[in-house]
DNA sequence: ATACTATATCACGATATAGTAATATAACTC
DNA sequence: GAGTTATATTACTATATCGTGATATAGTAT
């Protein structure tokens, strides 16, 4: 079968900034995070019952994925409620699941 | 604006494995070599010349590539002609290269 | 068998990143 | 202001992984 899209090219500098992204969610905390915030904004408090992280950890990870734009903050008093910047990233995630849970299925029928 | 699908229900396992694929595509000279193997199938000193890696290197990725799955090879003599075997791990650079794109885009409309 | 080529593997030093514990900051309450 | 709570930051250790150089393996040719 025939690739249906054009080879994209892409400069050193560019594929950097892929692999950062991707390095991003190449981390199992970060991915708990963002799976946390999927169904809205969470306080850091509540992040850290969620995810069973520390605190120190959970903020950690928040300010990285902050600094890649995944998620944004807005602050409230005491509390830092962090939301989802970035829905693409979400789907990027359910992508690789999908692909995942598809490829055991197909693999696991092999054995019946 | 809601969201459409439901948040997956993924264990901590299944999570690691997420982490895992993403990890794999976290590396520029990793996604070089799947770049170059986007038209077809290449062999090994074919990949060293297309990505300027060295050849124990080149061989290294190749080796963390086929152990996820993403490429496969075939051996003819002394050549060995390593292919994508998961065509949806291209659709996955695809799609953060788009966002990326998109991304910057957007940005740069800002100063215009 | 020897020599040669293509690829794989190994051992290593250097770097990066995760997690933790401790401390700092900032907003609120009294 | 003193005390308290929520979050951020820092310093540190441990681990993982990259790239490299050297070596091993396997196929080919003479």
């Amino acid at each position: 079968m025939p690739r249906q899209t054009k080879p994209r090219k892409i400069s050193e500098q560019g594929l950097q900034l892929v692999a950062r992204r991707f390095k991003v969610l190449s981390e199992p905390a970060r991915l708990k995070l963002l799976m946390a915030l999927e169904e809205g904004e969470r306080h850091v408090t509540a992040l850290i019952e969620l995810t069973g992280l520390t605190q120190g950890n959970v903020s950690k990870h928040l300010g990285i994925l902050m600094g890649e734009g995944m998620v944004d903050r807005r602050k409230q008093g005491l509390n830092a409620f962090y939301f989802i910047s970035d829905p693409q990233i979400i789907e990027l995630c359910e992508l690789m699941c999908s692909k995942l849970e598809k490829e055991f299925t197909r693999k696991s029928t092999h054995f019946r």
